[in-house]
DNA sequence: CACTAGATTCACGAGATAGTGAAACTTAGA
DNA sequence: TCTAAGTTTCACTATCTCGTGAATCTAGTG
């Protein structure tokens, strides 16, 4: 077969590799600066940045240089918070791992339901101190911001989605 | 004086020290859970937990059973991400620290700032992988998503604030 | 100007986390 | 049923983070 990876003349598009890898890394970096554990950020931006949007794990650990264990736990993390589904392609054993279409309305989503279980701990915290007092006052303002912003995410989610489908240029 | 802190009975609306200190611990750990530092946390549910909204350091080492340092360590990083201001009491040599007023708004709008950085790093993944590629158009949804929040979030909040100068209930 | 309450810094140790290599397991295909 | 590609698990290690105690620094007060 002649599909050679380094031909660089005659596919005009090629992109850079190397762009690509400091891009991945940058971003992954950023991601795990904001809580995300360092390898499954740096799958997942390797995810998204994949032309094909899915890889294997054989390329995933060739491209970052991780060991397979290492793809394995990353890529259990990724399906554990829904952003990547793994697909097995017929008529081979390797499994190929996809990100989700719409990953980050999702992330946004999920986060969201952190809060009703801090809405949970909030309530008991005002009963705890009273909800007269300051302290419960306090809480409640906390509390009431909360379930607002449980309200209006998902109206803004919906928002978002509604100019999607017609289309970009707003 | 007679100020002794163990007076249940003269003292009606004396609250469950024991069952504010669950909460504290409590809601604390969740947070700590969502990337919070552990004992920034404690501190912070402390102070809003407080009827004055304010504790001193040696409050904070007793309540908490920590030492001293980890309160100045804990202090300087809520005061660095803006949620916590630190107050010198006239005639005294003690410090309180006092959560600000619109807390959540705060930590909200702050968490909104990192997105501009995040974009930053997207535009350059999308020059590196080339915009009219799949995975150029993938990371610009993402772009065009995060840009979109930076806009309405801002909005979501100032309805909030309107509501609440309104009155309480909606 | 000396004294001291109070806050901060620093070196250290404990505990948690993440990634590796090797072994074990699963399963498509012969 | 056997073989081997591919994935997962597990014990181990390196690294990082966090809180402590002790020493140090800062600034009111007599």
């Amino acid at each position: 077969m002649s599909s050679d990876v380094s031909q660089t003349s005659a596919d005009a598009a090629a992109r850079d590799e190397t762009a690509v890898s400091r891009f991945v890394e940058r971003f992954a970096s950023t991601l795990a600066q904001a809580g995300f554990p360092p390898m499954a950020a740096r799958v997942f931006v390797a995810l998204l940045a994949a032309d094909s949007g899915s890889l294997t794990s054989a390329e995933l650990s060739e491209q970052l240089r991780i060991s397979s264990a290492a793809v394995s736990g990353a890529v259990r993390f990724l399906i554990q918070v829904n952003v990547v589904l793994r697909e097995r392609e017929p008529g081979s054993r390797r499994d190929v791992y996809r990100v989700y279409e719409h990953v980050w309305q999702e992330v946004l989503t999920r986060r969201m339901q952190i809060l009703d279980f801090w809405n949970e701990s909030l309530r008991a915290g005002i009963d705890a101190v009273g909800a007269a007092t300051p302290a419960g006052r306090r809480l409640s303002e906390t509390l009431d911001f909360f379930v607002f912003l449980d309200q209006e995410v998902p109206d803004m989610i919906a928002r978002w989605r509604e100019r999607q489908s017609r289309g970009a240029a707003s």
